[in-house]
DNA sequence: TCTGGGGTCCTAGGACCC
DNA sequence: TCTGGGGTCCTAGGACCC
């Protein structure tokens, strides 16, 4: 059997911790640059308030309802995430953590009987050592317990947040109660083609063909999807040891940046981040792509934007910072042209491989040790100290682009100077 | 004036080869 | 005057996830 552990509405859930006073209260968490709405407590889904509407346009009804409204905090998230995976990990041994606020457990050995006991069990110590609520589903099948798991969260109260399905009668009432469109894997698209077979229930789904999924469903991944909805498990654990095979850093600016040398500035800022990221799986990468998008309509009310792309391929795999950004530059003066507006850039490493096991190319020169003990010198200091005190001057001093976070928190639990205090 | 960021996996189609 | 079939590899783009 598996079980998804996911924490319920985990931004919002992280500023409450802090602000005991806003139990039982409507809260919501904003995306970056304050754009979006991220995370809502029960208390504000009621109000009526979207998931991932923009913040604007809610703004009138949050008012009106006394919602407090937060940005971003990821330092904080970064770390309650931390805590509950380490609880999860103490309690159980395979750990699959699949997202910032989730985590597949394998629950391979464990008596039948005494699944609902266990479940429950890690539900209260997982809350009780780190005051975040989760809720849990239980199935053969990771589909099947993001099934359980969903209606466990619509009904905290009667299921106290545990659900499980181990008969075929439980399997049945659950998927019947699910609209195919809250299936883990049916996205916009799958649903609105499910709906024009007249296709409404997950449980409907199910006993849909095989061949019919493969048909209608995008191939193999719609065979799966069916197979999973009957409790065949075909999505494996992961390996908590693979790397990732694809590191991206990409911000919409704060403001709208026209300057050529603002962009630099940029790229070479995010290049630096993701530059960290891969020497912290100990990985080295050969491709650099760099996009921008630009809204270049001149009538104020139009947001259309546009974006463009380049990459290039390094003569062997690399994680210095300063090789990545010296790289990046040219591509970042080819996309650039005068006049445009610019709203956002990213940049993109791939072509990723142990950085143990790099292939030298026999005309270049390797990368020297020093500067790898430089690399690993910095990645230490900004952690313990944060807020990137040391950085590469194309990175820039002024960084007038930098993001917007005006509602943020306190960093709570990771900075020495914003602790929560107790009097 | 304002609509996030960071990932994975799969498919279709083109290039190329014998 | 004629112009196959099958295979692999790569890339771009779509769909999906939280």
């Amino acid at each position: 059997m598996k079980a998804i552990v996911d924490c319920n509405s985990f931004y919002a859930a992280c500023e409450r911790l802090f602000k005991p006073a806003l139990h039982g209260k409507p809260v919501v968490v904003l995306s970056n640059n304050d754009g979006c709405i991220v995370s809502r407590t029960d208390e504000a889904k009621a109000l009526g308030i979207k998931m991932a509407g923009p913040y604007y346009q809610n703004k009138k009804e949050i008012e009106k309802n006394n919602v407090a409204v937060f940005s971003s905090n990821y330092h904080l998230y970064g770390d309650l995430s931390w805590r509950v995976m380490e609880t999860l990990r103490i309690l159980s041994p395979h750990v699959e953590v699949y997202s910032v606020d989730e985590s597949f457990l394998d629950l391979t050995g464990i008596d039948e009987n005494k699944l609902h006991e266990y479940a429950l069990f890690l539900k209260q110590t997982t809350e009780l050592w780190t005051g975040i609520p989760v809720s849990i589903g239980v199935a053969t099948s990771k589909v099947l317990s993001k099934v359980a798991n969903r209606l466990a969260k619509n009904d905290k109260i009667g299921t106290q947040g545990v659900m499980l399905l181990q008969t075929p009668e439980q399997q049945m009432k659950a998927l019947q109660k699910t609209p195919v469109e809250d299936v883990w894997g049916v996205g916009a698209a799958g649903s609105k083609k499910l709906r024009l077979f007249n296709i409404n229930t997950a449980w409907e789904l199910r006993n849909m063909s095989e061949e019919w999924a493969r048909k209608n469903l995008g191939g193999v991944v719609g065979v799966r999807l069916i197979k999973e909805l009957r409790g065949e498990p075909c999505i494996e654990m992961k390996d908590p040891l693979e790397t990732k095979k694809m590191i991206a850093t990409t911000r919409m600016f704060g403001k709208p940046v026209y300057e050529v040398q603002e962009l630099r500035e940029a790229v070479a800022t995010y290049i630096s981040r993701a530059a960290e990221k891969l020497r912290r799986q100990s990985s080295a990468a050969k491709i650099i792509s760099i996009f921008v998008v630009t809204n270049n309509y001149s009538s104020m009310y139009e947001y259309k934007p546009a974006s463009s792309s380049l990459y290039t391929i390094l003569p062997y795999a690399t994680s210095l910072t300063n090789l990545l950004i010296e790289h990046a530059m040219p591509l970042v003066e080819n996309l650039y042209s005068k006049g445009s507006k610019y709203l956002k850039a990213g940049v993109i490493l791939s072509g990723i491989v142990p950085d143990n096991a790099v292939q030298f190319n026999l005309f270049e020169q390797p990368a020297h040790q020093n500067e790898k003990i430089l690399m690993t010198m910095m990645d230490n200091i900004n952690f313990s100290m944060r807020n990137d005190v040391l950085k590469f001057a194309s990175s820039g001093t002024k960084r007038d682009w930098k993001m917007r976070q005006e509602l943020r928190s306190k960093r709570f639990t990771t900075r020495w100077e914003e602790l929560f205090e107790v009097k």
